[in-house]
DNA sequence: GCATTCACTGTATATATTTACAGTGAACCT
DNA sequence: AGGTTCACTGTAAATATATACAGTGAATGC
């Protein structure tokens, strides 16, 4: 649970991490007061106090320029191009795909490799998808959306099971489709079930080839 | 052309850049000094400007740890893991597979994806191996390594033409078998023709889905 | 044999920096 | 109306830090 910041504090931190780039390193507290305008080095100094309190950047008592950010701080800040995907594995039911219990790892895929821009990787389970060339254990990269048009691969949640198929509506008729003779067609009335598109899948990463 | 740095140096810009991955923040003097227990801050002075000198650092004079990386200093340090495979498009006939002609782009996706780690991708044309979940267009990550063994996913070049198949072997009989009813096995006789196996197929990276 | 470079010691000092303490005033909650 | 939080002012002082100047000794180049 990332306590949320002041207004105030987001420039701050903001501040920081743009000084660090620019520079280096962190600016002082006299640097600070100096970029906001303010008469006194306290008022930077309570400042870095609250941020440090709430975790997102890290003091070092008696040290000149002092501060570090944390992990923390990401979340804070506009981000920085990102170069990490999260892994889902299996989602429990009824929690979000990203919560963090479903979030295995970060993997290092840049996401400008898939259009549109994946926000996670989800670790593909049964053959369900064998004739699109997607195999079981295979890592698809989604792209969160509720939107999706016919034909189009999509993460979808059907009573809290979550499971890739391919799109077909006509309607208030959804058909799931398996790309498999051997799984059947989910077929869904809007009107009497619930179906909530997570995503569409952009891309496939297989991690290891079984000899 | 970058200086060389003296070995001494090389041991302080290493020092300076493992600080700042540590704290978040360059050393101030003292701090070097009593990392290499130099009883003077001169001494650390003295580094600092020849390092300036040389390029691979900046410093900012009269602010307390007014030091910077600068690009040049990435040649002198040990390097970070590499986060980027070539992409090998068609390969030109007689050319080795990652020559320069060859290579379109370069991706970032970390290699520790796979194991063993793959020293390119190059793009899979046709559907010869359809059944493997490799399609036409994928990327297969590829470590380089002329041993192969029975069923793995090789690369192989026969007579200057590079292909993608699973390998199979009985003496001097190789066997490339396609994954795909509609395509013959190849039959080489190693006492009759050329065969190289140029790498083991790690991955798969498919980065459009078609609707 | 002498100049040069490298890697330091030792001392000193101005100044950069952190950090404590004592307040103010506006906004918001109840 | 009173308490709390937020965002500051203002002052002071200890201490962290950069940096100048004057040396030493060993190794290297010519």
């Amino acid at each position: 649970m990332s306590k949320t910041l002041t207004p105030r504090q987001r420039e701050i931190l903001k501040f920081i991490s743009q000084h660090i780039d620019q520079h280096g390193f962190p600016p002082t507290r006299a640097e600070l007061s100096k970029h906001f305008g303010f008469r006194s080095p306290n008022a930077a100094e309570s400042h870095l106090r609250a941020l440090d309190g709430k975790g997102v950047i890290q003091l070092e008592r008696g040290r000149s320029r002092g501060i570090s950010l944390t992990p923390l701080a990401g979340a804070h800040l506009p981000e920085p191009p990102r170069m990490e995907l999260p892994l889902v594995g299996r989602v429990a039911a009824g929690s979000p795909v990203l919560a963090q219990e479903n979030v295995e790892d970060a993997l290092r895929v840049d996401p400008a490799l898939f259009r549109p821009r994946p926000h996670y990787l989800l670790r593909v389970e049964g053959m369900s998808m064998r004739d699109a060339g997607i195999l079981d254990g295979d890592l698809l990269a989604v792209h969160r959306t509720p939107e999706a048009r016919d034909g189009q691969i999509v993460v979808a949640r059907i009573e809290d099971e979550v499971t890739v198929k391919r799109f077909r509506r006509d309607g208030h008729r959804v058909q799931l489709l398996a790309e498999n003779p051997d799984f059947a067609p989910i077929e869904v009335d809007l009107r009497h079930q619930a179906l909530a598109i997570e995503g569409l899948g952009v891309g496939v990463i297989r991690h290891r080839l079984d000899a």
